[in-house]
DNA sequence: TTGAAAGCGCTAACAA
DNA sequence: TTGTTAGCGCTTTCAA
């Protein structure tokens, strides 16, 4: 392994002079020594450790990212854009899949500390209502390590978050499918104890509310959001000869899984089922019929991710915290367009 | 932040006893000693810096793992099996996704090597017939990083791969297509220049001709491994008066695909399409009809993933490279069973 | 603009 | 069984 000693060598110059050249600072280099050192190191083929660098300079360049599982497409989708931003800004990424079990979250948390890592972004991080159990809340108080939250508002932690517009969105959902004229739109929702399915809860209740509706008289369901669940619990409710001609479900991932459930039980959608959710990922196109949804900006919620947290990092005090990106309405089938 | 040096003042004892009882060696420590030790850990709330330990020991608790989108389920399952592995010999994941791009797949090659990861493993690596661009080459040529290839069989750069049995997969899956009356069995390949491209294609080959078909007679079709590109090729298929009535698809991701531009095109599986596939991802088991296709032993795959990075690591010449793991035809009702 | 040298937090060889 | 200490490869202060 060739180290910063063997190219100051070769360059004839002191180990220092190295380090400004390459970290361009915070010393002024002349152009003649920086030449002699770029030199060298392409000629020996010099690669900087950054665990040396990341030791001494007290900083780094991984970014801990926590997700409950990167199997869901949504997970995954998002997992993509803030390595996108990670990439572009010149950091990378250690994953942790949470696997809905806070003993693993937790133990994804403190590896990452313990490596340094330059901040940590989660994804749909929640425990019942508690973010997290009163142990992680320690090592979390007693950590400087900058925090972001995605879909999921508290500045606990002196953390951060990015923001979407929940409420609006499926306000948006539900309205465009009371549009269509179904006086009853039943609420198939995620997790309870998360904040965006309290809020896309509240979306949906304001659209029946506007026109003269009550919420309570709707059915509702509760599943994970995944494929998986949605897809069991939809079993459930199909086999109930009192299912629901017309659904707001909360996210894509259990909209198929309610796909699946009524192509098992032989109801078409959207002529027996009306169906809209929420998030917009990519397979929401290909289905069919194609997903009606209120999409989420993904690729801007990993940007704006990446860019808190180096932000925070910087000491910042970033006008980016708790920004609340829009959510549009992407119209297709599923809703009885067409 | 707390040191080291902070728990040896605390316990009374030196530095390097606070090493060897937090590594557990490699000199004994007194029980006495080791319980002052202990305590102060415990009373400081201390938590070794990984930054420093890896720099120092040569060695490091980080995997880095290559995965081409983790946006694909099959990778998504294959990346959560590495994961579940790693947390298991306590170690974590660095995770870059090559998007099909080479330079994308160098950089994350690059940066894991910049960060003294323990070791790479790669998914389904592979440019063009090359599984590297020259110049990755050359850095991987001058690594003594462990490399493992998952379903890649190669030695190059000293590196372990973990196997599966492509060939005996397919010829399983397709057998069973025949098994079914069809007498011609149109082959839906992966991205041309994978190995397990070749094999899963050999497998079906073998089944044809052990049947007295001529595979050359089949109709083939070529898409890269995920439902998209998938969708995009079925449909232009389905558009064709002259489409197969069977098919054997290289993955599951393909299949699901495949069953959304049927769906689209009001070609009902299994009725007007039998279809069997390879994989085994959890989606198979709840797509309408349930998907019948070759399963890989994921979690496994992902076990020996760890297994013989940590072995190549550690010298031990293990016995465990080139392993070639079976696959179990799992039948559901895509291929018309029921 | 450059160089010498003191760390960063930890491991482990060596001496006791 | 314990302590002293020399690094690991790099950053950055301080003096030149």
């Amino acid at each position: 392994m060739v180290t910063r000693d063997e190219v100051a060598r070769e360059a004839g110059t002191s180990t220092a002079v190295v380090s400004y050249v390459i970290n361009n600072g915070p010393r002024p280099v002349s152009a003649a020594a920086r030449k002699r050192v770029l030199d060298a190191v392409a000629k020996l083929d010099y690669r900087p450790n950054e665990l040396a660098r990341s030791l001494s300079s007290a900083s780094s360049s991984v970014i801990g990212l926590i997700v409950p599982d990167v199997t869901n497409a949504y997970c995954g989708e998002l997992a993509l854009a803030v390595e996108n931003s990670a990439l572009a800004r010149n950091h990378t990424l250690l994953l942790g899949n949470a696997m809905h079990d806070d003993e693993r979250q937790a133990r994804h948390l403190q590896t990452f500390l313990a490596q340094q890592v330059q901040g940590i972004v989660f994804i749909g991080s929640t425990y019942g209502d508690e973010m997290f159990r009163p142990e992680t809340k320690r090592v979390l108080q007693g950590s400087k390590t900058p925090l972001v939250f995605l879909d999921r508002s508290t500045t606990e932690f002196g953390a951060t978050s990015v923001l979407v517009d929940n409420r609006g969105g499926a306000y948006a959902a539900t309205s465009h499918l009371l549009e269509h004229g179904h006086t009853s739109i039943a609420g198939f929702a995620g997790s309870s104890g998360l904040s965006s399915v309290r809020e896309r809860r509240d979306g949906w209740a304001d659209a029946l509310i506007a026109r003269g509706l009550d919420p309570a008289d709707q059915q509702t369901f509760e599943s994970a959001f995944d494929r998986y669940d949605a897809f069991a619990v939809a079993r459930v409710m199909f086999a109930n000869g009192n299912w629901p001609r017309a659904i707001f479900s909360h996210s894509d991932e259990q909209s198929i899984g309610i796909f699946y459930a009524a192509a098992q039980a032989g109801i078409r959608v959207p002529e027996d089922l009306a169906l809209v959710s929420f998030d917009g990922i990519k397979e929401a196109a290909i289905v069919n019929p194609g997903l009606t949804t209120a999409r989420q900006p993904i690729a801007r919620v990993g940007e704006l991710a990446v860019d808190q947290l180096l932000a925070a990092k910087a000491g910042t005090p970033s006008e980016l915290r708790q920004e609340m990106l829009p959510v549009t309405l992407e119209i297709r089938h599923s809703c009885g367009c067409h």
